[in-house]
DNA sequence: GCTTAATTGCAACTCGTTTGCAACATCGGC
DNA sequence: GCCGATGTTGCAAACGAGTTGCAATTAAGC
């Protein structure tokens, strides 16, 4: 699903982050850049584990021990270089993000398997925010359903 | 705030819950009389362990283990009598649930009051679904903010 | 190169939730 | 009302995602 999101190339995405951390005072580490690579290739989201099954057993040396995968991710996030979902199935998820990356998904409840789709209704217009006396209000919205794959087969 | 969740008195959504289980050819106990008891009288939602306390602390003779509010919250959901919620802090939540309850909420980023929004968005109206190719589609939205009381003292 | 502060690995820990199992209530039939 | 079959409970132990303390290591600046 090729979408707006590939606007820039996965080596510039990469680039970007790089240059991120070094702003932010941060370094630049082996487990952080395979990290940033792993995300700027693949939409994911990944789970913490599958980020570290695929950061340690690519050949490109950013192997490293689950708990700095968890700290790098932390360290991710406050900076909004990346997104955290919650899909609730008791563990998070994240996946390349920023301020032009607000997205949702639609998850199969059978196969897991995740979509992104490329607007947000919710910003989009047509949801109507209720007024609620809340500021700075910011939203969560996923779908699940049984995609074609599971209900052909 | 009161709204149409009130459509019935408290004691009417109890009875139906007791009726609920006993279709189901389940077995009607104190603490499962309880827990109803209280997700009727209060919308909540609450995490096992806050109901725990309240069903423990009541003088209506529901205390019980913390483990059975856990297996009585689990065959719940299952006879879809309450829904779960999950705001993404390491707990789940539950209210009193069912086919005309959906509804979603808005969560205060600093002292984490609830309230509940009385009309969904999605289904309400416009929201375009984007077209997925998915079925029996559902969803989860929450809103997060800074309350009133918050941002004011 | 050398210094210093940030980062990492490892082991131990937290905490919400689940599970095994024996004791115990509920409920239908007598 | 009593009785047995089946479902439910309490307690303790286990589970698993995520966190934390600390000593060893490494990146960054000079
Ligand atoms: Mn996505
Ligand atoms: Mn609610
Ligand atoms: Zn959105
Ligand atoms: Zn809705």
């Amino acid at each position: 699903m090729a979408t707006k999101h590939h606007a820039h190339s996965h080596k510039q995405e990469k680039v970007d982050a790089e240059d991120a951390l070094r702003n932010a005072g941060l370094k630049v580490t082996k487990p952080r850049l395979a990290i940033l690579d792993l995300l700027a290739s693949e939409h994911g989201p990944f789970t913490p584990d599958e980020i570290h099954v695929r950061v340690t057993q690519s050949k490109a040396a950013g192997a490293c021990d689950l708990v700095t995968i968890y700290r790098c991710l932390a360290k991710f996030e406050g900076l909004s270089l990346i997104n955290r979902c919650d899909f609730g199935d008791g563990t998070v998820r994240y996946e390349l993000g920023g301020k032009d990356h607000h997205h949702h998904h639609i998850i199969c409840r059978l196969c897991k398997r995740v979509d992104s789709l490329p607007d947000c209704p919710v910003e989009d217009k047509s949801i109507k925010m209720p007024k609620t006396g809340f500021r700075d209000v910011s939203h969560r919205l996923e779908f699940f359903g049984i995609c074609p794959d599971c209900y052909a087969g």
